[in-house]
DNA sequence: CGCTCATTTGAATCTAATCAACTCCTGTGG
DNA sequence: CCACAGGAGTTGATTAGATTCAAATGAGCG
């Protein structure tokens, strides 16, 4: 199996809810690299919250379970990223590995947000989140799915148009609230359009990244 | 961790993005009241980013438009609820009173966010945006215009359940992600279901908030 | 190679959007 | 006081888009 390991991902923070930094580090007293098997659960609902993952490798999904038991994922995290913000004491989403990846942590005490690198991730997640917000309330499905997908490729740096989706079509809806039918079906409809080519069901190239922009955007 | 640092005014913030706050006013330097009329700008989208803003009373919309001239509501603002928060440098969001109202303001200074009751504001904002976001990617048409009910409702406090609703039903079906005609459809349907009683067009009387939870949390 | 699970594809259904007409409310002016 | 105008809201008919249910195909893995 390929796995990636890009050095960092930069860009802006994207639908699905990214926060990209270089130097990050600095000023935090970040735990040591943990490792996570893929499909492995790495803080549960429920879970006292306070600590801000980073992720050093592999991808981290974000979910979120309602009360009739339909999903949200509220986002997918990247080499780079960070995730983990909450507003409560107790963590209302749950994070797992979509595949072997590695995170480090750093405690957020009380709410303390005097250090401004945590200001900035924190800003970060916000415009992420609003981001998200803009396209489910907006946009219709295949708008939904080329934003998600120029948004994936942006985070994956510069290996060029081309990204590869480690998660499921069912991920993908449930962050974009479609189905997996329905993502599925957008997804070859954007070939139909030669916007994207796919490479197996989980490579994608984008061929004409400002035509799905404009779809999507 | 991740405590509140302070009773608050109101119940958790709803899904219109409220950050409810009694004595919010201690160490921050507040502008005087500014009065606007009702449809009055009191800021627009491109303007500098920074100012926070908190409703004295009235009803304040917050929006922003799509690059394809789509509308997204991103929140209502009443008395003592906190607006203006903003990622970037300009903001991307505009607002209006929605009927005669007024604010105060304070400048957050190039996201400093030191000041704990500020920090406390922000993770408010963040939480209604989740809910929000929540709502707009798992619920229909009917739990979101119920859960958008119970939220305005909880947030106007004392007065029971009976809330004035200051927006339009446009303004509604934008904010849920949906038609003006699916709102009032829904809003009717509730009625028939014996969940509301509407009082004119824009009172409602909440008949059974549990079963309106239920449906829309 | 064969199993399993993810994905695709198809057909039918259903929800919400769209387009259109009509009602209601409010404010204005004769 | 009543008539009228204009905007907001409701209601109806139709259409479009997404969901649901079902079956077939494809990919990855032991």
């Amino acid at each position: 199996m390929f796995m990636q390991r890009e050095p960092r991902s930069m860009g802006p923070s994207s639908i699905t809810g990214a926060a990209g930094y270089t130097g990050f580090a600095e000023g935090l007293k970040l735990s040591a690299t943990a490792r996570h098997r893929e499909k492995e659960l790495i803080y549960a609902q429920g879970d006292e919250a306070g600590d801000i993952f980073i992720v050093e490798f592999g991808c981290v999904r974000v979910s979120r379970i309602t009360l009739e038991g339909r999903r949200l994922v509220t986002g997918f995290y990247f080499a780079g990223e960070v995730f983990g913000f909450e507003t409560g004491s107790e963590r209302q989403c749950y994070a797992e590995a979509l595949e072997y990846s590695g995170t480090r942590k750093f405690h957020l005490e009380d709410r303390d947000l005097t250090n401004p690198r945590i200001a900035d991730m924190l800003f970060d997640y916000l415009e992420s989140t609003h981001q998200h917000l803009l396209i489910l309330g907006t946009q219709n499905a295949i708008e939904r799915v080329a934003a998600f997908l120029v948004g994936i490729a942006d985070r994956r740096g510069g290996d060029g148009p081309r990204a590869r989706l480690p998660m499921s079509r069912s991920d993908i809806a449930d962050h974009l609230g479609l189905t997996l039918e329905t993502v599925s079906r957008a997804i070859h409809r954007l070939q139909v359009l030669k916007l994207i080519t796919l490479v197996g069901a989980r490579d994608v190239i984008l061929l004409d990244r400002e035509a799905l922009i404009d779809l999507g955007a």
